[in-house]
RNA sequence: GCUGGAAUCGUGUAGCGGCAAUCACAGGAGACUGUAAAUCUCCCGCCUUCGGGCUUCGUAGGUUCGAGUCCUACUUCCAGCA
């Protein structure tokens, strides 16, 4: 049995586990206050290393104290090193250094090397760091094995800087700052177990595993990697989360922490979470119903608000529809987190599964 | 009353003799998983066995092989002059 339960602690506070990571790309949740997020219960978010080097710069939330204190969240963060972005972006040029950019707000290049990547990160300074990775360009084993290599040839030039990094910002007085290192491998599932092992006898604090996009296959390779990955260090689901289904089998297969841009996106786009599947409020069936979106939900917009005035404020495109819509799905996950780690608390994990899986895909096929 | 101008999909428009006819908005639906996403895609005259078929550009005539496009009359609107 992987699934477990668990405390990832870091000088900006606890994160009881398993747990979902919000979203905040450039320094915040889009559409949503960190007062929102702290209450809708979430517990730490994820920001992005290659959009803060672009924007504001790294000296800036240095000067700023640093991310969390710079957002004014103040609890648990997460940095993504700018690996995805080799991935995501076009006009990348990829060498065995690391990865130019063009900028894409103003075409400025830009370098990110493992060694850059953690520099970013140490200034930017969230409690919890990915190393630098790259994701394979296509589907191919040749091409995911060769990613996964130079991931590995990657992650040892990032622990060598962390080490010095960590040494040069303690010795400062500053918070202690954590690095984990990223499994990746594709399908493959030798190719996931070598990458396990690698990882795991580097000098990291934790995990995050990558390159993951559907919940296909998912858990003879989470189980695979998890069964490697040494019990006492936590292990994150990079990107994984817009579906329920995702959050269950990762908890199952003993993924600590998740993060998702899914939520939040799909909020903004009217698709909204319920327990019988998503549903597009924008959607002419909604005019007239006045009832709330998930009855018995406890966020802000099932407490006060109709679908139809939802529907309302979506179809004139209100900023408030997306406030609206983003505290509903981001609740709606972080809730449900929440209840799978009191069911794996309580041994009835099994039962809150099959329960929530049956009803939330009742609809599909 | 006179003189010009205009009438095209729910709305605003393109169209200057040769494929139901541009674009935008509105409307309908879909997508979205380490965020270049307040984004993107599709449908939007009627019918369709998805090959195509049918009826359309204020109304009624006319010219032409062919008319939303040219001509005549009418109707309605707009501007200017009385």
């Amino acid at each position: 049995m992987l699934a477990r339960v668990g405390e990832i602690k870091t000088p900006h506070g606890v994160i009881k586990t398993p747990a979902f990571v919000g979203a905040a790309t450039r320094a915040t949740v889009k559409a949503l206050t960190f007062e929102q997020m702290r209450t809708l219960g979430s517990q730490a978010v994820l920001a992005n290393t290659y959009h803060l080097v672009l924007r504001p710069g790294t000296e800036l939330i240095r000067e700023g104290r640093g991310l969390a204190e710079f957002m004014g969240w103040q609890r648990p963060t997460f940095t993504d090193s700018g690996g995805f972005q080799i991935f995501s972006l076009p006009n990348v040029r990829i060498t065995e250094d690391g990865a130019k950019f063009k900028s894409h707000i103003d075409g400025r290049e830009f370098l990110m090397t493992p060694e850059l990547s953690m520099q970013a990160q140490w200034q930017i300074g969230a409690d919890i760091h990915m190393a630098f990775d790259q994701l394979a360009k296509s589907e191919s084993r040749d091409d995911m094995e060769r990613a996964m290599e130079r991931t590995h040839r990657w992650l040892s030039r990032c622990v060598v800087e962390n080490a010095k990094l960590r040494e040069e910002y303690l010795k400062q007085g500053l918070p202690e700052q954590y690095l984990y290192g990223v499994v990746q491998g594709g399908t493959f599932l030798d190719l996931r177990k070598q990458s396990a092992e690698f990882c795991a006898g580097q000098e990291v604090d934790g995990f995050g595993i990558g390159g993951v996009f559907t919940a296909e296959g998912m858990v003879e390779m989470l189980e695979a990697v998890n069964t490697i990955l040494p019990e006492e260090k936590p292990r994150h689901l990079l990107g994984m989360g817009q579906e329920p289904r995702d959050l269950f089998i990762g908890a199952e297969e003993g993924i600590d922490t998740f993060d998702c841009v899914g939520p939040t996106r799909m909020a903004r786009n009217g698709s909204l979470y319920t327990l019988d599947g998503r549903v597009n409020i924008k959607n002419a069936r909604f005019t007239h119903d006045f009832t709330p979106l998930v009855e018995g939900c406890d966020c802000e917009l099932c407490q006060n608000y109709t679908r139809a005035y939802l529907h309302h404020l979506f179809k004139v495109d209100e900023i408030t529809a997306k406030v609206l819509a983003s505290i509903h799905n981001e609740r709606f996950v972080v809730r449900t987190v929440e209840k799978i780690r009191e069911s794996l608390s309580k041994g009835t994990f099994a039962e809150y599964k099959e329960e929530f899986l049956g009803r939330y895909y009742k609809n599909c096929q």
